[in-house]
DNA sequence: GTGTACATGTAATCCGTTACATGATTCC
DNA sequence: GGAATCATGTAACGGATTACATGTACAC
């Protein structure tokens, strides 16, 4: 709760050290495997396979992140048909945006601690306010929605595995894979819990734990 | 159909039904389980479990949280020492709050999809522009991290068995004891992808995957 | 008398979402 | 002609963080 070193930030010019946010380098990473795309189609590429190990921003996000990455030199865009309104617009990774992404990468900064915000481990923590039946259908529900994530995981995983290049998306997937699997059975041995919880609540609570 | 009235969103008074944000029930929730709390105590009291399974926000926040929560009735303080500035105030929830947050915890609303976002994995997605030793060294910091959170956590889960009613607390620990478990064999496993991908590319690459 | 923990709060700012507006192309 | 998909963007807003400002109590 204290403060920690200094540092400024609004001096990200050009070419320096140039902190973005994460999701920055999200896209701009997105970039790097694939030239010339559109935002339209990077969403949906990260929709596909980056949401599974980190996070799928909003489309109007990606927009906004490519306009900055232009705006810094690490990305260009074309505009398909001239200067019309609402034509198309791709984008590739600049060479420079292609060094700021290695340097970023190969960095021994810390790349900062996982997020995760479970609402339904929330949701159960306040277990003793709800009826046993509306959790257990809760995590239910949970293990039914993993059980689908953890196909398309494993889709993306199948469909990196035939571009040779795509080597270390394919160790994340892979990650994600295992990931899914860990939280089903995460979730199957809280749904034990639960039951011993509630089966000890409706007996008398004499002896031990 | 275009009548003004109608909907307005500032009109949560009393008792309706007041869409707070999860860190709202979250902190309603703290407020539920122990009387007459400041601030400051909530927070550290995140810190030390709330975290482990969905989050700790900012005191800040938590501030704020608390303000919004006594506009609607679901809280009430009381300051020490009459009327001075920066005295202590402390919350405690009203009946009309715990009916709220018992409505909420027990509604068959879907709870979220649990967010994870990882920025470890996230490098190694990108790990063709990194030398092999900065991403194991990245994986064994954030091993070594892990090992420290799980101990924590434990720390936790025992400090909450010693008090009865604090069971579905201890299911929510023990989750999230399971979780730091499964994170590190996850981490283990890519590691070892990671390093039979790095001794793949030191030989030519001759034969199949 | 200095540092640390306790304690509260404001201001600026950013990240990100939702809702909205617009329009082309393609398929039926 | 109408729906679905492709495609881009703006506006409004909310959630949350960081930095800052302020002050007390207590230990050393």
């Amino acid at each position: 709760m204290t403060s920690r070193h200094t540092r400024n930030k609004q001096e990200n010019r050009q070419g320096n050290d140039a902190r973005l946010p994460l999701t920055g380098w999200a896209v701009l990473g997105l970039l790097s495997f694939r030239g010339e795309r559109t935002g339209y189609e990077l969403k949906k590429w990260a929709d596909s396979s980056l949401r599974f190990f980190y996070w799928s921003p909003a489309i109007s996000q990606i927009y906004a992140e490519l306009r900055r990455l232009e705006a810094l030199g690490y990305a260009m865009s074309r505009c398909s048909g001239a200067e019309e309104p609402r034509a198309t617009r791709r984008y590739t990774i600049t060479e420079s945006g292609r060094g700021a992404l290695a340097a970023w990468a190969d960095g021994a900064g810390d790349p900062g601690a996982p997020v995760l915000k479970h609402p339904l481990v929330l949701r159960v923590w306040l277990g003793h306010l709800a009826a046993p039946d509306t959790l257990r259908a809760l995590v239910e529900r949970h293990i039914e929605r993993t059980r689908g994530e953890l196909k398309e995981v494993r889709d993306a995983r199948l469909r990196a595995a035939r571009v040779a290049e795509w080597e270390f998306p394919r160790v994340a997937l892979g990650w994600s894979e295992r990931q899914h699997l860990a939280e089903l059975e995460l979730a199957e041995a809280m749904l034990a819990d639960l039951d011993r919880l509630a089966a000890a609540r409706r007996r008398p609570p004499t002896g031990g734990a």
